[in-house]
DNA sequence: TTCCATGTTCCGCA
DNA sequence: TTGCGGAACATGGA
């Protein structure tokens, strides 16, 4: 479920399990998820002190030093901190062993996961033509509006495009549009000035909420479509019908009544 | 057994 | 150039 309230509750975690601790040793059980080589990873982690977190979008970054951890959390990577590697579970393909014994694990089941190294954030951002992270001072109304300009596309893709938006996802894309009462298809450039400042606040508030859940370890609220993704189930918010259909490649759920 | 899944990337086409 | 559809990646669950 990793999007950007996920990550952002990931790298809380990896702030109370890892930051500060010395890392004894890197085990790499699955060598898929790796951007880098093993012993590189090894290298560059063993003897460090993870000393400040950092996320990007759904990127989460820790500093170790001469470079920077990076991870990316795929369809199904998760952070587990365990008092002995040995009981790291099943999915667990990297474990970084700390000078304490106790340990972290990245977790992947579905292996679309990356761990690897990368300079700085800043330079992993540019690297990649990243958007702006959509909580940080830097995403304005105005600087929304700009990305926006003369994007033909429909309104889900504009979401999702992580050099438009770094972090927004299939689901917060769908309810943030849920919320907004518009259509995921709707065109951008139909879009008034107006309706993308909306857009961006409610955008925000739907990420802000959701931060605060997850790192809570909560479930979203009941009046969200997050817990009625399903054809033909009720719209909470106006009795509507749950729509599906498939947007920019992704699953769509919608509101056929309230959404235009 | 078949289909589907919260992400990214690449190719081909309009 | 931009944007989109579709496929591919790997694996488990419904």
């Amino acid at each position: 479920m990793p999007e950007l309230p996920e990550v952002e509750a990931f790298a809380r975690y990896f702030a109370k399990h890892a930051l500060k601790k010395r890392v004894a040793r890197v085990v790499v059980r699955d060598e898929r998820v790796l951007g880098v080589r093993a012993e590189t990873l090894s290298r560059a982690l063993r003897g460090a002190a993870f000393r400040e977190v950092r996320r990007h979008g759904k990127h989460l970054f820790a500093d170790a030093g001469r470079q920077w951890l990076h991870l990316h959390f795929g369809m199904s990577g998760e952070l587990t901190a365990h008092e002995d590697p040995k009981a790291a579970p099943r999915f667990a393909r990297v474990i970084f062993v700390f000078s304490d014994r106790t340990c972290l694990a990245f977790e992947d089941m579905r292996l679309f996961g990356v761990v690897d190294l990368t300079p700085s954030p800043e330079q992993y951002v540019e690297d990649h033509s990243l958007g702006p992270d959509p909580l940080t001072p830097r995403f304005t109304p105005r600087v929304f509006s700009e990305l926006a300009r003369g994007r033909r596309g429909a309104v889900k893709s504009l979401l999702m495009s992580q050099d438009v938006i770094a972090g927004v996802g299939n689901l917060y894309a769908d309810e943030t549009l849920y919320q907004c009462g518009v259509h995921p298809r709707r065109s951008v450039a139909d879009l008034s000035g107006a309706d993308l400042r909306v857009l961006h606040r409610i955008l925000r508030g739907v990420l802000r909420t959701a931060v605060e859940r997850r790192i809570q370890d909560r479930g979203l609220p009941p009046r969200w479509l997050f817990d009625h993704r399903e054809e033909g189930k009720r719209c909470p918010q106006c009795g509507g019908s749950i729509q599906r259909t498939a947007v920019f490649g992704r699953t769509t759920y919608f509101c056929g009544k309230h959404q235009r």
